[in-house]
DNA sequence: GCTACTCGGGG
DNA sequence: GTGTACGAGTAGC
């Protein structure tokens, strides 16, 4: 029998483990696999292991075995002890104590569920081939099918299993005004839940202690929780969502549940009670057999957006809206009339419907289900763990299967060591200085996947690392660190890479011929997913947690890019006689000397394939797109028009990297008035129009002509308005409405509107509701909007074309001057003196001069005045 | 420019 | 559960 597999487990039911596959098959029917054959073990280095785990209770077995240690190259395996034991949850007692004794031991913190799919070659979401055979009793879960299985084997399958989604939301009261509610005293008044498949005939069902016509009604929360549970059972969902259900909605029902003494089993078993675990600050749900998905996490991850409350997110991605009701009105409703709690209800179910549609229309989940596939990972553990779980799974599997064994993960104290070290001594990518000014015709290159390409070339593992001073043919990176190379033996992780950027090359290929949108979704996010895998290899040699920290190696890859950086440079200014204008870590920026979009495609095309076959092994520079215009500000900051070819077509658009364009503690004017002046700058080459269109704006300020909402600032209230230690504007705002309307007052955790008025108090104290100043008629402070939000991200980017902060506000009109570099000289005239500028190798005719200070053709541009032209012109 | 701390979403 | 683990943004030096 075929199944996907969705969660693994384990029970101790004779004292044996036995271990749990939940899954389903394609029909979509849940089957349940059990598993009896698989011992807990680990690896154990050095002498006379036999003394001290003799008699050790929790010990089936200890034997010689023959493995290669994962931490250097050595030619032969070495001979350390396996031992297998009875109890995976005791294993870290024999652990332990085997450390304090001074042993090195390995794979000794494998969770067990994880032991079993390393061995067995199972992956999270991937299918298996199980036979049903006999076994114990399996009378702990809810399946369609139960096997006992004697045999399991992994298939190569693409499918996906159809699988059952189930959204809800709480609502609740606070009994303390203003404040969250909290589970240990606040009641839950209503559940909305939105089903993926009609259950009972429904779509979508609300519970709630208050009656109502559409309502499922109960007498008390206990009832209703009762229900609640009985639904998730009988429904049977494979995937439970909702917007930040993780940290608010499911550990506020699991408190609730134990409130009313029920018992929180809703998973596929009878033995299991769901827990929410507290870590760091964020909880971990365990719901056995199920996948808990919160839309909210995934969208924090995948999109970049200023807000991320569920009304903003849905209006940005999918144009949908909430149900308007402020939580300060929820309490009213729920006690109001009919139609107050009618609302209510509308409300909370469409805060179900709408998480259930982030899922569902953005495909949220298509990416982390890639990422399951690849690394083995669990799917819940995909989601609620970052990068280094997903490489580790993928290391393990790997390492064992060639009969290496890994080091455990560090102890705290080791971590704290490596943290240390790892400052001071991990040198990171090579960034140039960018050369000033306003750049034209700017070919962007970069390396594919340069660092996983440097592993490739150099093999580059912690299986090749050569420690010895034998005469082993060898590489020796900058970072004065040698590697054997793969005639004597092919790394692991460089042969991992070779097969992931394979494997991609192959779907990216696949791609181009798929027409079938969701085939084509499902490609992409795999794609995507092998991407991700291979980039993150790097990173997890630094990584202080690392099972496989070493700096030597991490210094090694960034030091071979460096290196690589560099070379590339000299061999593009020196053969071909461009300059490199920028670039950071993997990328070079060339500006060259012509216009037409094909025919700097053609120069970049020469270049990338000379320096591809100029450089050792797979290294691969590629033509990526072309900066039509380039405003570098510094090192990693800059602006440019942005030419990309999409099948044939040249798509364009302006791009920013490192300039702030939206923040949160800016107003909406800001961000809108930088981004037009980019654009002008960018695409009309002109600073004189960005220069008007910023007066402009500051004109319509003074004026008034801006309404109101462009000058809009938010900032959340953390803590109550009295208790801020200094005087900060939305605390003082929180002060006024309490005086003025104390029933409208916001309350913790609420984001206060606010705009600055007129006045000659402090600012702070001239922070206002927009409403109160509509109302009242008062006049926004045009000089604070000016001088302290538009004009300090405006400077950054206006100095980069040598404009002063005086000639934006037009302070140095008296004597007006005109400035621009002339290839590193700065010209200055007086403005009644110019009429015009001249090239002087073309003496074509400027009204206004170019941006970099050079013509087309290249020449030097000089000023015009009524007795000829001059280079440059000195006030006195 | 760096490092320390704070806060998110939810009602 | 043989695993203890965020990350961006801002304030403060």
């Amino acid at each position: 029998m075929l199944i996907q597999v969705l969660d693994v487990d384990y029970i101790m039911p004779n004292e044996k483990p036995v271990v749990r596959v939940f899954g389903k098959d394609k029909n979509g029917k849940v089957v349940c696999c059990f598993f009896e054959k698989l011992m807990p073990y680990f690896y154990v280095l050095g002498n006379n292991v036999e003394n001290v785990v003799r008699g050790e209770r929790n010990v089936a077995r200890i034997e010689k075995v023959k493995r290669y240690l994962a931490t250097e190259y050595r030619k032969d395996s070495i001979e350390v002890y396996k031992i297998t034991l009875h109890n995976p949850a005791k294993t870290p007692e024999l652990r332990d104590k085997l450390r304090n004794l001074g042993y090195e031991v390995f794979e000794a913190d494998i969770p067990f569920k994880y032991r079993f799919m390393i061995d067995y070659d199972i992956r999270g979401m991937c299918w298996i081939d199980v036979e049903n055979g006999n076994g114990i009793d399996t009378n702990t879960v809810y399946a369609d099918k139960i096997v006992r299985a004697n045999k399991i084997r992994s298939v190569d399958l693409d499918a996906n299993a159809p699988l059952k989604y189930l959204a809800f939301d709480i609502e609740c009261v606070s009994t303390k005004p203003g404040a969250v509610p909290n589970a240990k005293r606040d009641g839950i008044i209503m559940i909305s839940i939105v089903f993926s498949e009609p259950f009972k005939g429904k779509k979508e069902m609300v519970l709630s202690t208050r009656y109502d016509a559409s309502v499922e009604y109960f007498q008390s929360e206990e009832e209703m929780l009762r229900e609640f549970v009985n639904i998730l059972i009988e429904y049977d969902p494979d995937i439970i969502t909702g917007y930040n259900v993780n940290n608010f909605d499911l550990p506020y029902v699991l408190e609730r549940l134990r409130q009313n003494n029920i018992p929180a089993l809703f998973g596929r078993c009878r033995d299991k009670y769901v827990v929410a675990r507290k870590i760091a600050n964020r909880y971990k749900i365990n719901i056995t057999g199920r996948i808990v998905v919160d839309s909210y996490e995934l969208i924090k991850k995948d999109f970049s957006l200023k807000r991320y409350d569920l009304d903003f997110v849905c209006n940005a991605l999918l144009g949908e809206r909430k149900v308007p009701v402020r939580h300060s009105e929820i309490e009213k409703l729920w006690k109001g009339n009919s139609n107050d709690f009618k609302k209510l209800i509308r409300y909370s179910k469409m805060d179900s419907i709408l998480a259930l549609n982030l899922l569902f229309k953005l495909n949220l989940l298509d990416k982390y289900i890639a990422l399951a596939k690849i690394s083995g990972t669990l799917l819940q553990d995909i989601l609620d763990s970052g990068e280094t779980t997903r490489i580790e799974n993928y290391l393990l599997r790997e390492f064992s299967k060639k009969g290496y064994i890994i080091p455990c993960k560090p102890l705290e104290r080791d971590v704290a060591k490596r943290e240390a070290a790892r400052k001071k001594e991990l040198k990171g990518g090579y960034v140039l200085e960018p050369e000033k000014g306003l750049q034209e015709s700017v070919i962007v290159l970069d390396f594919k996947s340069m660092y996983p390409s440097l592993i490739r070339t150099y093999n580059i593992c912690p299986t090749t690392l050569l420690v010895s001073n034998e005469g082993i043919d060898c590489f020796q990176t900058p970072a004065k660190v040698r590697f054997v190379k793969p005639n004597i033996k092919e790394g692991i992780v460089p042969s991992i890479l070779k097969t992931l950027m394979d494997e991609r090359g192959k779907i990216k290929a696949e791609m181009k011929n798929e027409k079938d949108g969701a085939k084509l979704r499902e490609l992409d996010a795999k794609q995507w997913a092998l991407k991700i895998m291979a980039n993150a290899f790097y990173g997890y040699f630094g990584y202080p947690r690392s099972r496989m920290y070493n700096l030597g190696i991490a210094n090694s890859i960034t030091s071979l890019g460096r290196e690589t950086i560099k070379k590339t440079k000299a061999l593009i200014e020196k053969e071909f006689g461009y300059k490199v204008v920028y670039g950071d870590t993997d990328s070079v920026m060339v500006r060259v000397d012509v216009q037409s979009l094909e025919e700097m495609k053609k120069i970049g095309d020469k270049l990338s394939s000379y320096i591809s076959n100029m450089l050792p092994g797979i290294m691969e520079l590629e033509f990526e797109k072309i900066f039509k215009r380039f405003l570098p500000l510094t090192k990693k900051r800059y602006a440019a028009w942005c030419f990309e070819l999409k099948g044939d077509k040249w798509v364009d658009k302006i791009e920013t990297k490192g300039i702030e364009t939206v923040r949160r503690d800016w107003c909406d004017l800001v961000s809108e008035t930088m981004m037009k002046i980019i654009e002008i700058i960018l695409k009309e080459k002109n600073t004189t129009n960005a220069v008007e269109y910023f007066k402009n704006i500051v004109e319509k300020i003074n004026k008034g002509e801006i309404p109101i909402q462009k000058f809009i600032i938010t900032k959340t209230m953390t803590k109550t308005a009295e208790s801020y230690d200094g005087i900060q504007p939305h605390a003082e705002v929180v002060k006024k409405i309490k005086k003025r309307n104390p029933a409208e007052a916001p309350g913790i955790g609420d984001r206060i509107a606010y705009v600055i008025t007129k006045g000659t108090q402090m600012l702070s104290k001239r922070a206002e509701p927009p409403e109160y100043v509509v109302e009242h008629g008062l006049e926004l402070d045009s000089q604070y909007y000016i001088e302290n939000q538009l004009l300090p991200p405006l400077e950054r980017i206006f100095s980069a074309l040598n404009i002063s902060k005086n000639e934006l506000l037009g302070k140095g009109r008296q004597i007006q001057l005109l400035k621009f570099n002339n290839k590193n000289k700065k010209m200055v005239a007086r403005i009644e003196d110019v009429e015009a500028f001249i090239c002087k190798s073309c003496e074509k005719v400027y009204k206004i001069p170019p941006l970099n200070g050079t013509c087309e053709c290249g020449g030097t541009i000089a000023f015009m005045t009524p007795k000829g032209s001059l280079d440059h012109v000195t006030l006195t």
